[in-house]
RNA sequence: GGGCCUAUAGCUCAGUUGGUUAGAGCGCCACGUUUACACCGUGGAUGUCGGGGGUUCGAGUCCCUCUGGGCCCACCA
């Protein structure tokens, strides 16, 4: 391919990767692969209906570093992209896009139309069409795949070498099958299991949430100190939810507690409702908060729930699905008052009725003193608006350790089967699992997401009969139970006394993504063979945030399925903080949209700054000045210059036979040793570091340093810089093919006919000399800096013709910048160039140093070369004298002359 | 309350098992258009290594402690 006059970045993405397309320069060759050969990537698959942040951005460019990397070491890469089109997200933007929301009583429209076809605006849900499950799964899917578009675009822009042939999509019938069949092996195993049980829950949605979905906000809220009657009299006890007072089953204290200590086993009487509940002990009380005293509801916190099990108390609760009084108050409420105070808050949210009860006991003086408002953190849903609450519900789990020790332990004992990088990530892993106080919740009650595949039977009366749970066969999956029937019955028996009716809710999402081994690798019968080529995965890269919940989840599920883990690394990347250290978030408003980043600065200068920052750290990104994006953009543009300066020259290349031509491939043999263990390290930007700074070194000193023998006509000289030069060029392309894959990609192609992406990693072994470094490169850089400060000191212009340079030093360094004298002279047109060593006090105690200053009188154009080592002081005197006798208009003249 | 990370030049960051005078890039200042590169080149200035204490012949590096920043978990009466 033709060498381009003027070499330019713009529309180098679209070029090639339109080529690398159709070469199939990416795909996984998997006849060609075996266990040894592969290098198998479990790819995060980012949520379909968000959009790419410069986070994503920053942490695939990390994987796809790792993974042109081992594909040059010449393995298989299997390097899959997957999208997860499940969860809340989906739904909701679905709802917002077209207008639409869920009636699962609707019947399946075929020939549904969507009333509304553009994004952006938020409909709200009583203007919102009701369509069937049926109808909104097909338009969830529709919606996703246009994502999907988006977001390969962007990738391929990027630069990332994924094979785009092996894609997946967590809502795909093969994603549906895997997930179902692996939660109905949970299930035989006795991993998975339903519980009636107290759950964290989402009034909003509507649905039960796990425990890793929970984030803590800042609320205000206010303690109410409430009188309850004890046998001693008023018994004070501070709230902050005086409302849950109906759904009282006991008042707790400590069990040292000597305040209370004769008051346990006795009861007492709530306030307004007039239940009398007994008062009982219980580590947990807290004697310094409040009274010391608390009351037990069922459910306003965790801790409720604790009590609740351990003292084995009844249970009262007020609080519907909707997060309002239920209608019927607990049996337990037997007085008039008590009955009439309840239905006064019965179908209020929990805001109106704290009011109702706060109103209500603060006029009968059982509220006293004044309310205390405090800001306190409250549990949320990630994604929800209002604070959780907490009901009793049937629900499936799966074990996940937060029952039991020893499950705990082997996820701990498989997390040190893997090699975090930072190592430090473990313990973030290690905290979550010694932390998790229940199993896995996977049971939503939503629509869009992977359905649990069961029925149950329905007794003679028609009620479910949650304990005959029916299984699908295998062959029946993926299913819906709310459509699909199970064998043994008909369609006819849906729902009907002694037939049976289909588990209407999904799968957490996590259950399907923590699969993504499984899904992407032929799990399950679907390719055995596959599954055997890439397991267990070489590589999880992942985001620091979503340890406790894919990472752990993926191990748990493989845990169950394998015993081991599924993968042998884990890359965790850091955050992108702006330039305030602040996380950047949508909410805060400070996102740059990578498409906008990528098209202004080109991906290459992207990808650099992505790759300058290790794993585990977090990286600044200021959307108004990209420094690193920036750097990055000049080095791909050097890297084009420099290679074009290279080839342009005329000649035969000849032997290495030049000293500094040979200590520069020695330096270059160790750039590809350090290069090469940093990245098997996972170090990819301690890599990048080595070899940028030995490509501007050898730009700025070494190729202006031999420029004028490369030209020379010299037959050996020459033969051997252009030798040296072609072949560092050509080493220092493919250290750096990972970084900049489009720049090294297009300079490549000028002389070469593949990519330098299936290029062979550079092996010392293959460069043109094997002598080792001796320094040389870095003496003669020094004497380099010299003459050039002289010049600059001398406000003149490097192209200077100076009569005679004098450089002094101690003699070893001498001695090599003595080899190069020839290139030193020509490159600083020193017509007598000479080396004098200086006395041996030399290095390390310079001040004491006395330099002696050589000018030359000859023609008048004196030229100080002062070491580098001399004191300030000196370097001043020098640069006066020199400015002193300069005689400028002399110099221009013979400039002029020169041309 | 428990845990992890982090603090080095104005900014962003390197700094290996402790070892001469702590580095780079950006920015800044000065100079310069040279057989590729103005998306350029050359050179220069720039530090209480967050504070305090300790170990050591020697500490940015190891130990203790305090402080600031970030994150995770627990607490939620």
């Amino acid at each position: 391919m033709a060498m381009p006059e003027k070499p330019v970045l713009e529309g180098l993405e679209t070029k090639w990767d339109a080529r690398w397309e159709t070469s199939g320069t990416y795909a996984f060759r998997r006849d060609e692969a075996t266990r040894e050969t592969v290098y198998s990537i479990d790819t995060p698959p980012p949520t379909a209906s968000g959009s790419l942040h410069v986070g994503h951005v920053f942490s695939y460019t990390h994987t796809d570093i790792i993974a042109r990397f081992q594909r040059m070491l010449g393995k298989q890469v299997f390097y899959p992209m997957g999208w997860d089109d499940n969860g809340l997200p989906t739904e909701r933007r679905v709802q917002n896009y077209y207008g639409v929301r869920v009636d699962p009583t609707l019947p399946y429209d075929p020939n549904f139309t969507p009333p509304n076809e553009g994004d952006g605006k938020t409909t709200k849900p009583a203007d919102q069409l009701p369509i069937s499950r049926k109808n909104f799964i097909e338009l969830c899917e529709r919606l996703t795949e246009e994502d999907e578009q988006k977001f390969e675009e962007l990738w391929r822009t990027l630069g990332v070498s994924v094979d785009w042939k092996q894609t997946y999509r967590t809502i795909s019938d093969d994603s549906r099958r895997t997930s179902q069949l692996a939660f109905l092996r949970n299930l035989e195993r006795g991993e998975a299991y339903q519980s009636d049980a107290p759950t964290l829950w989402d009034v909003t949605f509507r649905t039960a949430v796990a425990q890793a979905e929970l984030e803590d906000r800042e609320q205000p809220g206010a303690y109410h100190t409430l009188l309850f009657t004890s046998q001693d009299g008023d018994l004070r006890i501070d709230t902050t939810r005086p409302e849950l007072l109906p759904a009282c089953v006991a008042v707790v204290a400590h069990p040292d507690d000597e305040r209370y200590a004769h008051l346990i086993g006795s009861e007492v009487e709530t306030p307004g409702f007039g239940v009398k509940v007994p008062f009982v002990a219980h580590p947990l009380a807290q004697p310094d908060k409040g009274t010391g005293v608390a009351m037990i509801c069922t459910f306003g916190d965790t801790t409720d729930i604790t009590w609740w099990r351990e003292l084995n108390l009844p249970n009262r609760s007020v609080l519907g699905f909707d997060g309002r009084f239920v209608p019927e108050a607990p049996e337990a409420i037997a007085t008039d008052a008590g009955l009439e105070l309840y239905a006064e808050m019965a179908g209020k949210t929990v805001f109106s009725g704290r009011k109702t009860l706060v109103e209500a006991l603060q006029s009968s003086g059982r509220i006293v003193g004044e309310t205390r408002t405090i800001t306190h953190p409250v549990k949320f849903f990630e994604k929800g608006d209002k604070p959780l609450e907490i009901v009793s519900t049937r629900q499936w789990y799966v074990k996940n350790g937060g029952r039991e020790a020893e499950i705990r332990d082997r996820l701990i004992e498989l997390g040190r089967t893997i090699d975090w990088h930072p190592d430090h990530m473990r313990v973030r892993y290690e905290n979550w699992v010694n932390g998790l106080n229940g199993d896995w919740l996977i049971s939503r009650q939503r629509f869009f997401g992977v359905p649990i595949p069961v029925w149950y039977g329905l007794d003679e009366d028609g009620n479910p009969d949650y304990d005959r749970v029916i299984l699908p066969s295998p062959d029946q999956l993926p299913l819906d139970p709310s459509s699909d029937v199970p064998a043994g019955f008909t369609a006819e028996q849906r729902g009907v006394a002694g037939g049976f009716v289909g588990e209407v809710d999904v799968m957490d999402t996590w259950a399907t993504s923590s699969l993504t081994p499984q899904l992407v690798g032929g799990w399950g019968g679907r390719d055995d063979e596959l599954w055997n080529l890439l397991t267990p995965f070489d590589l999880r890269p992942q985001g620091q945030d979503i340890i406790r919940t894919w990472l752990f989840s993926t191990m748990v599920r493989s845990m169950f399925e394998t015993g081991k883990a599924p993968w042998e690394h884990a890359a965790i990347s850091g955050w992108i903080l702006d330039p305030d250290r602040k996380k950047m978030s949508k909410s805060k408003g400070n996102v740059v949209t990578p498409q906008s980043m990528l098209e202004q600065h080109g991906s290459d200068g992207v990808r650099y700054w992505a790759a300058s920052s290790r794993l585990g750290m977090d990286a600044t990104l200021d959307p108004q000045n990209p420094k690193m994006i920036k750097i990055g953009r000049r080095l791909a543009m050097k890297v084009l210059n420099a290679a074009k300066f290279v080839y342009q020259m005329e000649g035969e290349a000849g032997d290495i036979a030049n000293p500094i031509d040979i200590d520069m491939i020695g330096d270059l043999r160790d750039v590809i040793e350090s290069a090469t263990e940093s990245l098997q390290d996972y170090d990819h930007a301690k890599a990048l570091d080595t070899i940028e700074t030995f490509f501007w070194t050898f730009c700025d000193d070494y190729l202006e340093l031999v420029k004028e023998r490369a030209y020379s006509g010299d037959p050996v000289g020459q033969g051997s810089a252009i030798r040296a030069l072609r072949s560092a060029i050509n080493v220092l392309l493919r250290l750096l093919a990972p970084y900049i894959p489009f720049a090294t990609e297009e300079v490549w192609s000028w002389t070469n006919d593949g990519s330098i992406h299936l290029a062979k990693w550079p092996r010392i072994h293959d460069l043109p000399t094997s002598a080792q470094s001796r320094g040389m490169l870095s003496a003669v850089g020094e004497a380099l800096i010299m003459i050039r400060r002289a010049k600059t000191d001398a406000k003149v212009s490097q192209k200077t013709p100076v009569a005679r340079a004098v450089i002094e030093g101690p003699s070893e360094t001498i001695g090599l910048m003595e080899q190069a004298a020839s290139d030193l002279a020509a490159v600083g047109r020193i017509e007598d160039l000479q080396f004098v060593a200086a006395n041996e006090l030399g290095v390390g105690e310079l001040e004491f140093v006395q330099q002696e200053e050589e000018a030359s009188s000859e023609r008048q154009t004196p030229l100080q070369v002062v070491p580098n080592e001399a004191t300030p002081e000196q370097k001043a005197a020098a640069s006066e004298e020199a400015t002193q006798v300069l005689d400028l208009s002399e110099l221009r003249a013979e400039l002029d002359d020169d041309n």
